[in-house]
DNA sequence: ATTATGTTTAACATTTTTGTTAAACAACAA
DNA sequence: TTGTTGTTTAACAAAAATGTTAAACATAAT
């Protein structure tokens, strides 16, 4: 019945990602992920203890992933225009697969206000520097360079926390909007850099 | 004890309204909302007979609220220009306002898939002609008028649901965050409009 | 075969959240 | 006064979600 190659442990934690920030179901009940898994729900309680802490595991490797990912670009040594480039096509794949990972650090960041480690905000200051420079240089347009970090960041995450709601309003089907994110990493670029 | 001004009908909608849309917390129970009301939680039941009709009531009206104040713009009889600046304005005023509210709306819609009612598709139809005859007439860059769109409501929405995670990330307290929301109004017309 | 270990299950207990009822209360009219 | 109406409350009931326990089960080591 359940797939026990990775080991049961692992799949209930696979499985509450998917439910959590594939198929958005944020507040799914231990049932729901334990039916999902093909699982017993007890097993839930015997390998986390309880449902906040396999919560809070899974959040924090949400936002282990996404810095994995994210991190190596923004430290990586290229010239800001490639970095840009890169920064775009590696978050928009990353927020495509898991369209509401994003919504799920962000609604549960509001429930706990965590407070986020210096060492990330270390990180923010330098790409800030490095937008800040890249403005000097003329490439981009002059704002202040944290409006520049929110315009990034808004134009790559929101659509896809709203697919939903926009394929409705547009009228677009799966592929369509599937080719629509695709073309807005382009776009997007073409918007913010000139 | 309690404002008794508007009815306590209303009173518990308006704190129900406050505690979802303003202060974000999207999975208040009864009690939370009836304390935060000042009321006993039974009165919930008494003028709305269940939560969930509570709740959806709250929705409708979010969703009435919304349209309330953008539908008269986008219909509005204005130049392109002097429209999408009016948008920009009523938009950012109402979602700095309620900054979950948005949230709230589209983490409904994923829940539910709510259907899109034919009115509102015509607007925006309608809307994404004018999009493509600005286009045309070479007054903004070109390409999918759904992006443009797409575009226009990320730079607006986004970073009023991610406040709390910006003035962490960025490290600036309220007010230097709403004045980077209120300069965003104009820094985003000048973004997307040449 | 037996023991030991980790895994899974069913049955039960607890807690949290929601819904119902009947009675108390206040304001006002007859 | 009494009755009427709508509002509020406390006590209770029910449902939903979570957590615990002990026993069954499988597997491998002795």
């Amino acid at each position: 019945m359940a797939v026990k190659d990775k080991g049961t442990e692992q799949l209930i934690k696979d499985t509450a990602k998917r439910i959590f920030f594939s198929e958005g179901k944020l507040h799914a009940t231990t049932q729901d992920i334990a039916d999902a898994a093909g699982v017993n729900r007890t097993l839930l309680n015997y390998y986390f203890r309880s449902r906040d802490i396999l919560f809070e595991q899974v959040a924090t490797e949400a936002r282990q992933e996404m810095s994995a990912v994210l991190d190596p670009v923004f430290e990586a040594e290229l010239e800001f225009k490639e970095k840009l480039e890169k920064l775009i096509t590696v978050f928009m794949d990353q927020a495509m697969k898991f369209p509401y990972r994003e919504m799920y650090v962000v609604t549960e960041f509001n429930r706990t206000s965590r407070v986020i480690p210096e060492e990330k905000k270390t990180i923010v200051k330098r790409f800030l520097k490095e937008i800040s420079a890249e403005m000097d240089k003329g490439k981009i347009r002059k704002m202040d360079p944290k409006q520049f970090c929110i315009n990034l960041f808004a134009l790559m995450a929101y659509p896809l926390i709203t697919t939903c709601l926009n394929k409705s309003l547009y009228n677009v089907n799966d592929a369509e909007y599937l080719k629509l994110m695709k073309d807005r990493k382009k776009l997007i670029f073409e918007m913010i850099y000139q």
